[in-house]
DNA sequence: ACAGGCATGTAAATAGTTACATGATTCG
DNA sequence: CGAATCATGTAACTATTTACATGCCTGT
């Protein structure tokens, strides 16, 4: 069977140690999520999928009354997570609003463009802090590649905001002719 | 009514001059694809909604026998599409397996982790010559954006490449401490 | 008492891909 | 003639988001 990369986020969640989905959740918004989010729509039954397949396992776990599953992966799950580890990276998307606007942005004025600019550069520089804001809990763990990863997004959002930047003075200098040739 | 930034694309694609379906397709994988592709699936579907809501109105222009609808934008199309252009952009997502496979790559050897790197480099160098092999056509036309967007595609290709270069060479490095503290 | 976080889940809608069917035209 | 490309479309599926419903627990 063959399971989405969205399956192999939670199998990968809980491979360390058993936890429930909310946790899961809380755990992707604060590592994965700005190169590949998961709602609880997918999670609650993807979790139920990955347990009929026997790659996780879940267990009650309730917090006093209020009930709780914990899922650990089975023995069948870490295989399969090894497994899809080794076969190379398939899936590689971007769907960026700011650059379909650029892109059309022949239709403004010049400084509506670069206003585009700015807000793209705004939502980037602003993802590089949240980002660098967690840099200090993934620096504790012993794992070095959730921080590998997590200091490559801050470096892309610098970049980006740094090309935004560019572009945006590029498109407002006094001296500007249609093309640099 | 609330379009989709896919419906904007295909506003956008029509709104030099009049396109059929196919043509759009194409030149969508020409130049947007790499930061918002369109299916077929999505865009013949599109282009009906776009022409009940009065934004763009085909026109038959067969090619001999072989039936041909070639779509224009409208004046109602083009304040849409100047209106949306205004807004400021909210869509910015990545799905990237490498990075993800990376994130978990704690349970795999080293070199397996570096060979994740090396996928990862090799597909971003290879689209990054893609793109610049567009560039020429782009340097033609007199609108400065698609360029612009076609050379910050390349860039951030180069740069992601060479972000995964340097992660991989870090990670083989012979004097390799846990972590660089 | 109330807010906020913990916790699970689902229904409905939207988005998007893939695969297929059909047929014309063009070029070698 | 056969392959590639032009051209349109749809059905089925997969993926994903959003919004909602429900209720417990903790801290102020």
């Amino acid at each position: 069977m063959e399971l989405s990369p969205t399956a192999y986020v939670i199998l990968g969640m809980v491979s360390r140690e058993p936890r429930s989905g909310y946790e899961i959740k809380a755990l992707v918004d604060n590592s994965t999520r700005f190169f590949w989010a998961a709602s609880y729509g997918q999670i609650y039954p993807e979790l139920k999928k990955l347990a009929d397949a026997g790659l996780v396992e879940g267990a009650d776990a309730p917090t006093g009354e209020r009930k709780r599953t914990v899922y650990a992966i089975t023995e069948a799950g870490e295989a399969a997570l090894v497994d899809w580890l080794r076969q190379p990276p398939r899936t590689y998307e971007m769907r960026d609003e700011g650059l379909l606007k650029l892109f059309f942005a022949g239709a403004l004025r010049r400084e509506e463009a670069a206003e585009i600019l700015r807000s793209m550069r705004d939502h980037h520089s602003g993802l590089g802090e949240k980002l660098r804001a967690i840099e200090p809990k993934a620096l504790e763990k012993e794992d070095p590649y959730p921080l590998m990863v997590l200091r490559g997004g801050i470096e892309f959002n610098q970049w980006f905001a740094g090309w935004c930047e560019r572009m945006e003075s590029q498109l407002l200098e006094p001296a500007h002719e249609k093309r640099s040739s």
